[in-house]
DNA sequence: CTGAAAGCGCTTACAG
DNA sequence: CTGAAAGCGCTTACAG
């Protein structure tokens, strides 16, 4: 079969023309139709589908950016894939936006203000027709990006009440506070908040979890481990070799991640300390393996995947141009107490 | 200042037509010397570059593609993110071609056929510039899909010397029979093949093994445990409960992936089952905390970031019509003996 | 080495 | 509810 078109440029690809011949209407009848915009007659809607399928006719996204002025991508900015929280969120978000017909871009972050910022605006020239964002805290530069590309913009991980402001996640302090709750209640007193990276979130949980010890009298800035490095299994370890050595002796870490409270663990079996009986070790994430390790972690389980689909479901209607039920989702945590605490 | 034009559907975007008239030349030339093509006389250039910066023009992706034919994004095929040795490829691939103005497309396949072929589908419908694919095992309608776009592909992980096929990667079967010599030169005799997810180059590893195991003689189909199941630290678990129970009794097992590794380490503590004493354990890949296991875990540290980072360097060239140095690139591995042998 | 014209494949904005 | 015209912002292909 020859090319349908003698063109020189022609590209071989089957076009709206190519449709709206077939189906007898005028091209941008064909486009109105294919993206369900009502005020066309039903019948014209059905020859026109008809004649696309038989011809597989597929937009072209570039074209339909050019002229939408919008494209089929929507960006995603997480802080890091090594933390598979991150990769749990994102393959949600990816799996429930491509079913709608869009790309995801991803960029990632890596803790930095300044690389978000340009990445965002690298991102922006692509026309995304959405925004998806980790967290709540950006430098200026980056929320002036966001508010000047006039873009639905959903925030991911944590909630928000400002107006105007689009989330879904869940209450990082209070899920830090319930976790400190549950170690006071097993009776532990001298309990430290080991953290790293010191990013948003974590900050939260570690406020979460000086409020309860503040609340139980026990708070004492001595029990605030923090570093700012990056988060990892060895650097827990790193951690827990020198928390362990504190006097007075401590009786559980609350780790901000699940990473470095495997590290503890792994450590404080190699060094012979019993856990939980000499000491508590709690983490944050229910990451890979945690529920694996000797003795299992207790931790914090946190909805990523769903925070991921629902806010892919709120930012799909956005782009739509819906109002959401609600601008704030919270989709809550839950402790899982394993043998560790 | 007001809008440089007023056009109704004037974007407000920084055009070539604009870039053209403040450097006094037409916008063909612009094109041209933003894209450095030569046959541009170097004043001209430099007249348009100063012009572009002055008014921080970017060129339109959705316009450029348009017009010709490619878009500045490269599709990228990785099987599954939860194993983070694919985390290291995508982030050393996504590096790379930042740097240049590309935007990574990433498709996730989830070690299915099928879905590759469709996301495949789905990422050449933005007309990506160029294509990465993980592995060198397609279906025929994947491989019909990449040769029938034309576009230059590069493929990762594995090495071929086939005519017209380009990949970065090294030697997985070469890889598996150097930790099985390692083992055998311990003077390991049983050794176990245990493995998961059962994918191309898991199969690679098992060839190396079969290869070294058979030529030392002690080769049994009774020491290949072949599990379809994703790879994970409890399948791992799982699988070593299983094998330790197998009489006569193993000397060592070698796991094809570190997650599995794991997962046994910590199964024969919980055990106390004394490794290497009793039995020695060893994986592949190096991933994150097997250094941190007890003991730490004998392993094969294979260069995905360098991988990624090559393969992506090679891709830019063939997309600029370049003949690379070499069409197959074998970046090695190298054993890296822990406690756990 | 440079440019005027045409075109990539859609959608917007305006009519009717 | 439907369409003819114009335009999105680039690059290709053809001249000179």
């Amino acid at each position: 079969m020859p090319p349908r078109s003698a063109h020189p440029r022609s590209t071989g690809r089957v076009t709206l023309a190519d449709v709206a011949a077939i189906a007898r209407v005028s091209p941008i009848t064909v486009s109105r139709a294919l993206r369900g915009e009502r005020s066309v007659d039903p019948e014209l809607v059905a020859r026109v589908k008809a004649a696309a399928d038989r011809l597989g006719y597929v937009p072209d996204p570039a074209a339909r950016a050019l002229a939408s002025r919008h494209s089929t991508h929507v960006a995603l900015l997480v802080p890091m894939l090594s933390n598979s929280l991150f990769v749990d969120l994102l393959e949600a978000v990816q799996g429930a936006l491509r079913r709608e017909g869009y790309q995801t871009l991803i960029g990632v972050t890596h803790y930095d203000a300044g690389e978000e910022e340009q990445l965002l605006r690298e991102q922006l020239q692509h026309r995304p027709a959405g925004l998806l964002v980790t967290g709540l805290e950006q430098s200026e530069g980056t929320r002036a990006l966001i508010h000047g590309s006039g873009l639905p913009c959903v925030h991911l991980m944590e909630t928000s009440a400002a107006q105007g402001v689009y989330s879904v996640g869940f209450s990082q302090a209070d899920a830090g506070a319930a976790l400190t709750r549950h170690l006071l209640e097993r009776g532990h007193r001298r309990i430290a908040f080991g953290a790293a990276q010191l990013d948003a979130r974590t900050l939260q949980r570690l406020a979460g979890w000086r409020r309860e010890m503040q609340a139980a009298g026990l708070h004492s800035p001595t029990l605030e481990w923090l570093n700012p490095a990056p988060s990892s299994l060895s650097l827990g370890r790193t951690m827990f070799e020198q928390m362990i050595a504190q006097s007075p002796p401590l009786d559980a870490i609350f780790f901000c991640n699940d990473d470095l409270a495997q590290g503890a663990l792994l450590s404080a079996l190699r060094l012979g300390i019993s856990v939980p009986e000499r000491i508590a070790i709690a983490g944050f994430n229910d990451l890979t393996g945690s529920d694996q390790m000797l003795p299992p972690l207790t931790t914090v389980r946190t909805p990523r995947a769903e925070i991921g689909a629902a806010a892919a479901v709120m930012l799909l209607g956005l782009m739509r141009g819906e109002v959401p039920p609600s601008a704030c989702v919270d989709l809550g945590y839950e402790v899982v107490v394993r043998q560790s605490s």
